[in-house]
DNA sequence: CGGCATCCCCTCGGATACTG
DNA sequence: CAGTATCCGAGGGGATGCCG
C-alpha cells in the first residue's frame, strides 16, 4: 500500500509545483530574497502574468512570503519560507537524479524513435 | 549558478514525468511487473487512452519496458527498467517530503483563503 | 485483452494593454 | 515598479467507438 501512497502524495506535490514555472521560481529565490523585477529578469522566458500567478500560488501554499514596502516607487520582495527551503532541498535530490540520468533518457528516446522509423520506412507496403 | 541548473534540469524531468499520470504508473510498477489491465485497475481514475499514452512515453524514455506475449488472448506486461527503478527511488525523497509537509501546505492555504475572504467581505464597498 | 482513432472540452499560459 | 484585466491559441486529457 506504500505504492498507492507514493503515487497519490506525489500527485499532490506535482499539482502544486509541477507546473511550468514554480520550481524555477523556488530555485532562484533559494539564492536570496529578490524583487519582482529581479525574478522576471533571472527566469528566462517567463511572462509578467505567469510570474505573478506563480508567486501568488506559492504564497498561498506557504512556500514563498511576499513583503510590500509602502514606498514610491513600489517595492515588493519575495523570499522562501522555511517550508519553501525544505522543498528546495527535496527538489535537489530530484535534480541530482536528472544530472545523472537525463543523458540516458535522451539516448533511450533516440533509440526508440529510430526503431519507429524502421517500422515506418521499412515495410513500406503502401 | 547552481540555482539555474536546478531550475533548468528540474524542468526537464518534470517535462517527462510531471504530467498527471506518469509518477503513479511508475509507483505501481515499482511493486512488480504488471499487465495493462492490472495497471488500469490499480490506478484510480485513469482512462484507457491515458494509460496507453503514458506507458508509451515512459517506454520511449527507457523508464518502462513493454513485453508482448504473442498468445491469444493477447498478454502484455510492463515493468520498470533499472533506470526506472532509480527514478522511483529519487521520487521517494519527494514523497517523504510530501508526507511531512502537505499538512502545512493545506493549513497555509486555508489561512490564505480566509484572509482573502476578509478582504472581500470586509470593506464591501461595492 | 490491449490497444488506436476521433471528437471535444477545458485549462494553461503567452501577448497585449491599462493602472496605482 | 509591480501588478491587474482581457483575449486567444495550443494541447492535455476524458468519453466513446472500432480493431486484431
Amino acid at each position: 500500500m506504500e505504492h498507492t501512497a507514493l503515487g497519490c502524495r506525489a500527485r499532490e506535490i506535482l499539482d502544486r509545483i509541477g507546473d511550468k514555472w514554480s520550481l524555477q521560481v523556488i530555485a532562484v529565490l533559494g539564492e536570496r530574497t529578490k524583487r519582482f523585477t529581479e525574478l522576471k529578469r533571472e527566469i528566462d522566458g517567463i511572462s509578467q502574468r505567469m510570474l505573478t500567478v506563480t508567486l501568488r500560488g506559492l504564497e498561498r501554499d506557504g512556500i514563498v512570503v511576499r513583503t510590500v514596502y509602502p514606498v514610491v516607487p513600489p517595492r515588493v520582495e519575495y523570499s522562501l519560507t522555511p517550508l519553501g527551503a525544505t522543498l528546495m532541498d527535496a527538489a535537489g535530490t530530484f535534480v541530482a537524479w536528472a544530472e545523472d540520468h537525463l543523458a540516458q533518457i535522451d539516448a533511450a528516446r533516440a533509440d526508440y524513435d529510430a526503431r519507429q522509423m524502421d517500422v515506418q520506412g521499412d515495410g513500406a507496403h503502401r
